[in-house]
RNA sequence: CGGGGCGUGGCGCAGUCGGCUAGCGCGCUGCGUUUGGGACGCAGAGGCCGUCGGUUCAAGUCCGACCGCCCCGACCA
């Protein structure tokens, strides 16, 4: 890590990754191998996700829950796919109070079995359909390989989780979550998505139908960035999560599940960030508009800091968030680095000139140039000129990263092709079997892409496996991923 | 767990064939001058050289073990 900023991009994404993370105090390492200490600045941005997600979840009728963390392993084992996949990254409590524990305790991977209990005991009766709740946590899953934000071994999310009288409403429940999600990425998180469904090897352990909003970072590698799952009847059969339908017959309910993560901070880092640091949305950025007062001498301070008072007391009140960078101790242009690597949507600056002329300066992130970036503006209706700019910006982040994303996506007929696009470092489109021999087969060719999903928004066809040749109905998108 | 790299003030590093009081840049503290794109001067503070054990008159330096971190793979939100 340099003394100033952070490596660039285009040098070393990785380094660029875990400088611009630290360096702008989203997060720090913990004394835990593969945790993570989240900082104001991160967790804030989290807050944002969060608020963003749990506004459009109370929206579409689901009421947040806390369920515990520790679940008994007894648990876990009651659905055979689920525990399959989740033994490996378990973290087993043995001890309490000095003693051994007569059953084992895990610490939640994921809550659905703790949940399908409860559930069993709420719902009799058709007329306690749909049961639909969320919940904020923290879960664990002891990874080989973390990453800050990507992959830690504690991450926050949200998980929603809802019961259902038929499989038509919980898959219409399963997709709707995941159009929350498309949503909230692309218009509070500025970055485009791809909705699918995911393979059967990398579905949900335990789902019947897993789907994704798969998301291209810079470096071109895709980011599952949310899942919703159709459990099926799988849970609901493990815990007898069951109802009287009308006709006084005893069925099981229809499951779903979803969740988001942490991740996504390292999603908005990675799909907006250039080579000076961060770029944030304004919908989601912890502060939108940073105002640097600037002057030389006492006399000017004294007339600068007024009307900087002034102006940032009326975006306030418009319910813009607003940081003022007082710091006497370094030059406005070091707070101007500062606050780019920082990824402040909106620089105001007032001086002594825009004081005379009744100005102020407005400089924006998302633009490289400047010259450009930057625009004098009258004092008078500053508030209207700022909400505009942040909404062009808005507009603009997403614009920049749907165009980066698409340059970067071809669909291909031949294997070779495939080859040669995922050689590139970009997301192929294929015909696809679905089976695990060919997605294995293409892990092998390629260094390691895998299948990210079967896009929702393709013609229905029918073509031929691009490896197997055997028939198959959807095209996915391979690519590598993190 | 396999491969590669690295552990020396807060951060980044130097420290030659073992040798004297462990150094540099950034940052930090104080004072003064500065301030529209990463200011400067002066004076300071800050180290069990990752841990343990060996070799030696002498170890940051040589040897061994261990621990930790980063990068690349297998696994994953």
């Amino acid at each position: 890590m340099s003394a100033q900023g952070v490596t660039p991009q285009s040098e070393d994404f990785a380094r660029w990754y875990t400088d611009v993370v630290q360096k702008t105090e989203l997060a720090d390492y913990a004394p835990v191998r593969g945790c993570m200490i989240i900082r104001p600045y991160g967790y804030e941005l989290w807050e944002a996700v969060r608020s963003g997600l749990d506004r459009r979840f109370k929206a579409t009728g689901h009421r947040n829950a806390y369920f515990p963390l520790f679940i008994p392993m007894s648990f876990l084992q009651k659905e055979a796919e689920h525990i399959e996949g989740f033994a490996p990254e378990l973290a087993i409590v043995t001890h309490g109070g000095g003693k051994e524990l007569d059953e084992p305790l895990v610490v939640r991977p994921t809550s659905e079995t703790v949940i399908g209990y409860a559930y069993a005991n709420w719902i009799q009766s058709y007329r306690d359909l749909p049961v639909l709740i969320n919940q904020w946590a923290n879960v664990v899953r002891w990874e080989m390989r973390t990453r800050l934000f990507l992959r830690t071994l504690e991450f926050l999310w949200q998980e929603g989780h809802t019961a259902h009288a038929t499989y038509d409403e919980a898959q219409e429940e399963t997709l709707r979550m995941l159009d929350v999600y498309a949503d909230f990425a692309v218009n509070d998180a500025a970055i485009p998505v791809v909705k699918g469904r995911k393979s059967s090897q990398e579905k949900f352990a335990g789902a019947m139908y897993s789907y994704t909003i798969e998301a291209m970072m810079r470096d071109r590698r895709a980011l599952q960035s949310g899942t919703s799952h159709n459990l099926g009847q799988n849970f609901a059969k493990a815990f007898e999560i069951k109802y009287l339908d009308r006709s006084n017959e005893l069925q099981y309910c229809w499951t779903t599940s979803w969740g988001l993560s942490t991740r996504m901070v390292g999603g908005i880092v990675m799909a907006h960030g250039d080579d000076k640091g961060l770029r944030l949305p304004p919908v989601v950025a912890p502060y939108q508009v940073v105002a640097v007062p600037i002057y030389k001498t006492d006399a000017e301070k004294s007339v600068v800091l007024p009307v900087m008072a002034r102006l940032v007391a009326e975006l306030r009140s418009a319910g813009l968030r607003v940081h003022v960078d007082d710091r006497e101790e370094v030059s406005p242009g070091f707070k101007f680095n500062d606050w780019e690597m920082r990824g402040v949507p909106l620089r105001l600056e007032v001086g002594p000139k825009d004081v005379e002329k009744a100005s102020a300066a407005l400089v924006r992130r998302d633009i490289d140039d400047r010259k450009q970036a930057k625009s004098f503006v009258s004092q008078a209706g500053l508030a209207n000129a700022v909400t505009g700019l942040l909404t062009a910006i808005q507009a603009s982040l997403l614009q920049q990263a749907t165009v980066f994303r698409d340059a970067h996506m071809h669909a291909v007929d031949t294997y070779g092709d495939f080859k040669a696009v995922i050689e590139q470092g970009d997301w192929a489109l294929a015909y696809y079997d679905g089976s695990a021999e060919v997605e294995d087969q293409i892990k092998a060719d390629t260094g390691g892409a895998s299948s990210r999903c079967f896009p929702l928004d393709q013609e229905a066809g029918a073509g031929k496996c691009i490896v197997s040749g055997r028939p198959a109905k959807e095209r996915a998108w391979f690519a590598k991923a993190y």
